[in-house]
DNA sequence: CTCTGGTGTGTGGCATACCAGATGCTTCGA
DNA sequence: TCGAAGCATCTGGTATGCCACACACCAGAG
């Protein structure tokens, strides 16, 4: 074989119910922003025909999903999305709290210098003015911000965990960004958060981010009917 | 019928693979105390023969553990029981410890008194002297002490994480306990946990339940060779 | 002896058929 | 008219068979 032809390694697993599994998740994670008035009802033989394939693989994903607290597979009687009420949105934020502080702590004690300058480089994207144009894509900006905290932190299962306690949060936490306000004090915790973790200040990049995250606790907690009723409203403008 | 005699319903649940779920969830933490030549293979059609039922289940529950992070499923190659290595033991504790001093945070703010005392209840069942006499049964106290910890704290999210991360650890923390000098301190420490959320000091109470877990954490950093020397010398006997 | 290609076997992935409980409609009787 | 039994149907759970790939072993060419 010609030593020019390079052919890169076939990744392992190519598994369907890998795909469906994919697919299923971001899918829900989609239909999550219209909560309202959706078909809460999933059918296995129906996503097998839809998706061409056999109830197998089907079933293995949605194992997974039900698992991952998406769903909830109840024998005989049907497999129904999850939806989340305000006491468990406030838990999973309480959570993430806990996992992103820890994180902030733990970059200011193992991170490279390189790795924290990573931070400013993600938060200098938007400066507090730019934030009140773009909205929108603040928010990826601040969810980038958010990853690259607990990617620094060197500690994979905590970042592990942190998206898997984030992806029920995405829906939640994009809406909560549509408030400008909150974008604008947003700004300033990060700003305050890179010094401390640039600092190497551990206590005080703990506090900080969990102060920040509990902020955003605290104002789903008191913002939720309006939430609700955004969804409606998008809901009736589907339908 | 009668109206004296009242049956409670059948739980909603008695599928087949949750119960190999169950069971293979235990026999996997039991066998890791062994890991040193134990077999890490598994076979579906072994199980499904041993247990006498097919190997839709079987499969089920080895999808469920996989995804759990107890054992790797390779496409047409084999399933693997995940032997856990030093540094992801060490983000165990890590994650460990941030969930549950956020824990004793929330315990110190919404926490019941009863409930507060409940934790002195368990801490008292072993004085200092005790713990040096009973080292296993202290063990098992220990961990009814940071469960209860995680449980009172209302957050049932942070709990459910907690046990899902604690699964991990069991065969772990028990080996450590088994250091006297350690259940001294543990003892200490728990003490002043309890009276931090007694006093209702949320920062200290996080404060003593982290550095509580990660003086696990710097125990387990130094004393891997050691475990790992039990373990085979465990393994050793049982051949 | 070495290397290459073939082959047999083991393994997980997937499709399919069937089962029994759950559900809702229909029908029949009071 | 109303209620209860009966039945058709839907749903997830399970068993089973086949498939394709991985791998170890073997045989023949060089």
């Amino acid at each position: 074989m010609p030593e020019s032809v390079v052919l890169k390694p076939v990744e392992g697993n190519f598994s369907l119910g890998d795909h469906i599994y994919s697919e299923l998740r971001e899918a829900l994670l989609e239909l999550d922003v219209y909560n309202r008035n959706a078909d809460l009802r999933l059918d296995e033989r129906g996503i097998a025909k839809q998706m061409g394939v056999s109830r197998t693989p089907i079933r293995e994903a949605l194992t997974r999903l039900a698992q991952e607290g998406f769903v909830t597979i109840q024998a005989r009687k049907g497999i129904f999305i999850n939806r989340k009420d305000l006491p468990e949105i406030l838990e999973l934020v309480k959570v993430w709290a806990a996992l992103e502080s820890m994180a902030a702590r733990l970059a200011c004690e193992v991170a490279s210098d390189e790795a924290i300058s990573e931070l400013r480089m993600i938060a200098a994207q938007f400066s507090k003015d730019q934030a009140k144009a773009n909205i929108d894509e603040y928010s990826e900006t601040n969810i980038d911000f958010h990853g690259a905290i607990m990617r620094i932190s060197g500690c994979r299962k905590l970042q592990e965990l942190g998206e898997g306690v984030f992806a029920h949060l995405v829906p939640i936490r994009r809406r909560a960004m549509r408030d400008v306000d909150r974008a604008d004090r947003s700004v300033v915790d990060h700003m305050n958060i890179i010094e401390a973790v640039e600092g190497r200040e551990a206590d005080l990049a703990d506090r900080l981010v969990r102060e920040h995250t509990f902020r955003l606790h605290d104002y789903i907690a008191s913002a939720w009917k309006g939430f609700m009723e955004l969804e409606s409203m998008a809901a009736d403008a589907k339908a």
